[in-house]
DNA sequence: CCTAACATGTAAACTGTTACATGATTCC
DNA sequence: GGAATCATGTAACAGTTTACATGTTAGG
């Protein structure tokens, strides 16, 4: 984040929340002692900031932390991904229930994806935060690849909602 | 679990294994503890199935643990939703190096879900494991979302690959 | 005979969050 | 004058994982 532009940590974590946080949040609690423990390992550099009496710090990316950031992303250990989703879960086990609940489990998941797409829609556009922040365009391919997710994730959910709603080959109604 | 068909602690892990793990994982020390909590809150009832020398303990739902597993699928609370994807953030930051690393972060991105979907599709049909536990229609269709999401991931990290491999409007070729 | 699968558990470590604590500055 | 934003930090807690520890049984 340092690299596009943030300065503080105060600046990462606005970054973070308005744009990795679909994959990856922070909490401030973890910020600031990182930036020192980056300091300390000389992968960043920080200088005093502070605006009259509210203190600032400003941290830069040194050579070796530019160095080091490029090397991750071209390392070949397996990237991770974890997924925690307590609405999946309850889809899942919606055998439990009605399909009446089911059915309002499916659009209020659905529901989510739809207002998460607005999030993510008014991100993209030359007008939005991100683009003016002149990150590069990677981080709007990072967005339209979390805009494709969650299109599938809200079309997929409707649909099944749509299925169970009229069970298929309904046997001579009246 | 319990519910739809796991016994034991050893059944539960294995049940999550094969079917939460793409939305919720969990590890063997989470469970044992687990299962004595739920045991003693009175949600679940567990007797002495050993076999033989090998013991084993078989739970079951209480009338309670199932009433408190519907009210859970029930309850209006919000249902968090996290994601941590180390892949996605490599792609973010990718503007650090070569348009040449980021293809490859989105090919070994598009792989892992072309991987995922394997497995996915392994598991639906009448043959495969989770339908032949009898587990009910709920779980397939969870499974129907998780292979929605891994289509849409796959796709559109092809897509952006595609695109960044050959740049837009080329300025006449030769 | 050996390996894989079945089966249960604990201790230590690690990661991350929530809540708290403090204070300056800007804008309405 | 008050609220929102800028700004930094700590302590306690919660949740989870890794590593360890142990033993049985079935199948090749």
């Amino acid at each position: 984040m340092l690299r596009l532009g943030a300065e503080s940590g105060y600046d990462v974590k606005r970054a973070v929340d308005i744009s990795t946080r679909f994959f990856w949040t922070i909490s401030e609690a973890q910020i600031y002692p990182m930036l020192h423990t980056l300091e300390d390992s000389g992968l960043i550099e920080g200088r005093d900031a502070s605006q009259g009496r509210r203190k600032r710090r400003a941290y830069v990316l040194t050579p070796e932390g530019e160095r080091t950031l490029v090397q991750w992303l071209s390392s070949p250990a397996p990237d991770s991904f974890e997924v925690r989703d307590v609405a999946m879960l309850k889809i899942f086990f919606a055998d439990a229930g009605s399909d009446d609940d089911a059915v309002e489990l499916l659009a209020r998941f659905r529901a989510r994806s739809e207002e998460t797409l607005e999030r993510l829609y008014a991100q993209q556009g030359p007008s939005s935060e991100l683009a003016e922040s002149g990150a590069g365009k990677y981080p709007e391919l990072a967005l339209r690849i979390g805009i494709a997710v969650h299109r599938a994730m809200a079309d997929v959910a409707g649909e099944i909602a749509e299925e169970i709603g009229q069970p298929e080959a309904p046997s001579a109604p009246g």
